[in-house]
DNA sequence: GTCTATACACTGATAGAC
DNA sequence: GTCTATCAGTGTATAGAC
């Protein structure tokens, strides 16, 4: 029971622009690991950045979920610890954490992309919801710094003895901490 | 008093690569904005690859002396806090910037470049020196991420209502703290 | 939906004149 | 040190057959 082309392509693609990076990734390339021509991608995708496109699409719609979620609550400690946890919860999803590890290392190459601003939007506004307009600026810092120790974890994993799991659990306590100081 | 040209074509190719990414940047493009042609950059440097080793030798000679350092040391909460200090002061200056910046945004571009394994082993290093093995996960990775919070304050800058320097600073002081968390 | 074939621009890199 | 000229290769994208 094989998945439709559509959604294979996506997958291609986004391994190997995580991989070997946006530019570097060429549409032969996709096309000959699917075993289909480069001129097949074209029914499905009008051009490349289409493909990325579909991608960022997705973790656009589960931050924006994110940001109506926090603007429905108070601006709580509680909320924050809420919104943490709910945002670690959805980075642990494959896809999301696929996507999320591709818009890392790509920021650059996907720099003029019209998705990739309204992500880069969305993901402010929901920084700017974990905090008043007049808290101090060390404490807005801090928050906004705790939502990327979490993705801090993916590239750190490297350190040492430790297991990916033990670094990550790491991260989301430090982050936890990191609304605290 | 005009720079020599190899100094020039650095400049204008690490801001080129940093703005536009490296995979992006074509010699085209740097030798039409020095008023050469591609075939001049081919005396200076022998591939594309090479005057990018250049920019990346001159980061990895800073934080190797950072290193270097910091294993002179003993592995004191004092010590931390001078190699914060040290790795912060280092980031101003405006060439260190400009090529951390550039480290930052082309990570996958720049994967199999050896200079680049050479550097992420030099950072992993220091960041070692920050504990001892025994230490707690959570300490060992609340210490590493106080160095990365000084970079996160450079894509942070576009915040809100704080300007670059503002937010500079309440970097630092989330980094300082992360190291007693 | 997928193919073959092709257009056309541009890439990194080299040889050799000045 | 910088140029002109040129290379082979690859890129994205399209037209039209099956």
């Amino acid at each position: 029971m094989r998945e439709d082309t559509r959604t294979r392509i996506q997958e291609v693609a986004l391994r190997l622009f995580t991989e070997q990076g946006y530019e570097a990734t060429s549409l032969r390339e996709i096309a000959e690991e699917l075993g289909v021509t480069k001129a097949a991608l074209y029914y499905h995708f009008k051009t490349k950045d289409d493909i990325v496109a579909s991608l960022v699409d997705l973790r656009i719609a589960e931050i924006e979920d994110l940001l109506a979620w926090a603007k429905s609550q108070p601006k709580t400690l509680e909320m924050r610890r809420e919104l943490l946890e709910r945002y670690a919860e959805n980075l642990k999803l494959p896809r999301t954490l696929q996507v999320a590890r591709f818009l890392e290392r790509n920021q650059t190459a996907m720099r003029d992309h019209p998705k990739i601003a309204k992500m880069r939007e969305t993901m402010l506004a929901l920084t700017a919801e974990m905090s008043e307009p007049g808290d101090p600026a060390v404490d807005r810092i801090s928050r906004a710094l705790a939502l990327f120790a979490l993705h801090a974890g993916k590239w750190l994993t490297l350190q040492d003895d430790l297991t990916e799991d033990e670094v990550d659990k790491a991260c989301r306590e430090v982050a936890r901490r990191l609304l605290e100081i």
